[in-house]
DNA sequence: CTAGTTGCAAAGAGTTTGCATGGCG
DNA sequence: CGCCATGCAAACTCTTTGCAACTAG
């Protein structure tokens, strides 16, 4: 039902590179298209991507265009995110501090939902910038 | 250096009464237009909303439209958000709670901006209605 | 009065789509 | 071979902007 195509290989393969990273469709397009890939190639496949829940849409204040970016389900599925506001790198959090974060909520009474959180701050790494 | 005109008043105080739901620009617009405001004020205050940080700009996959939600400085400030996805009801975190969960993410070498961040998961009211 | 805001309509930009061509299985 | 994906360019739609009229302070 899908064909493997080289475009779609190219796509791909930029997301898994760039894993904590968002990009905007343009931006995409300015890395691969010497790749010889089109415009139309990568808006469709990324939003076949966004279909199967492999990238995520993402807006930003001030712009215009959506950014997008990668979420490996196999190795982030039910894992709590952090994502910087400064540089848009995703970490997540380890699995003894979710479980501590999920009894703090629950003793709120509010079961947290991993996947549908995102947290936002500030990295260390933009933090020591400063 | 800003004035408070009619058109400012109307959206903020649709935002207000809307807090926990987020509307594209022209729901905003369909929802205010008997008011007589037109849809660049709409656009324009949103877009001064979401500068001052009153309102946040949110992607939806496979809407070309973005969405825009509330987020209510004065009452929330410095307070954790916690947004029930089923009844769409928002609580905060307690001061005390709120603090050991930014140790956590400290220990994680991440800092979070309780402003920012909205915590999605299921409150006990819905929990228990199942 | 003066500077900021509004409405309108036109421009602009990002995204989607139709169609002929090409490629995967 | 049949069906799906690609490239190109045109179409579309959401958002921004220029301008003259208007308002808040």
């Amino acid at each position: 039902m899908e064909y493997k195509t080289k475009q779609r290989e190219i796509l791909l393969d930029f997301f898994c590179k760039n894993e904590d990273v968002s990009f905007s469709a343009e931006q995409i397009y300015e890395n691969l298209k010497s790749t010889g890939i089109s415009q139309s190639a990568v808006y469709r496949n990324i939003r076949a991507l966004e279909e199967s829940g492999k990238v995520r849409k993402i807006a930003k204040a001030g712009s215009r265009e959506a950014f997008y970016q990668y979420v490996d389900l196999d190795d982030c599925k039910g894992h709590l995110h952090m994502s910087c506001k400064k540089c848009g790198k995703t970490t997540h959090l380890e699995e003894k501090e979710a479980e501590i974060l999920s009894k703090i909520f629950s003793k709120s009474n509010f079961e947290i939902d991993n996947d549908s959180t995102v947290i936002y701050g500030t990295c260390k790494d933009c933090e020591n910038k400063k």
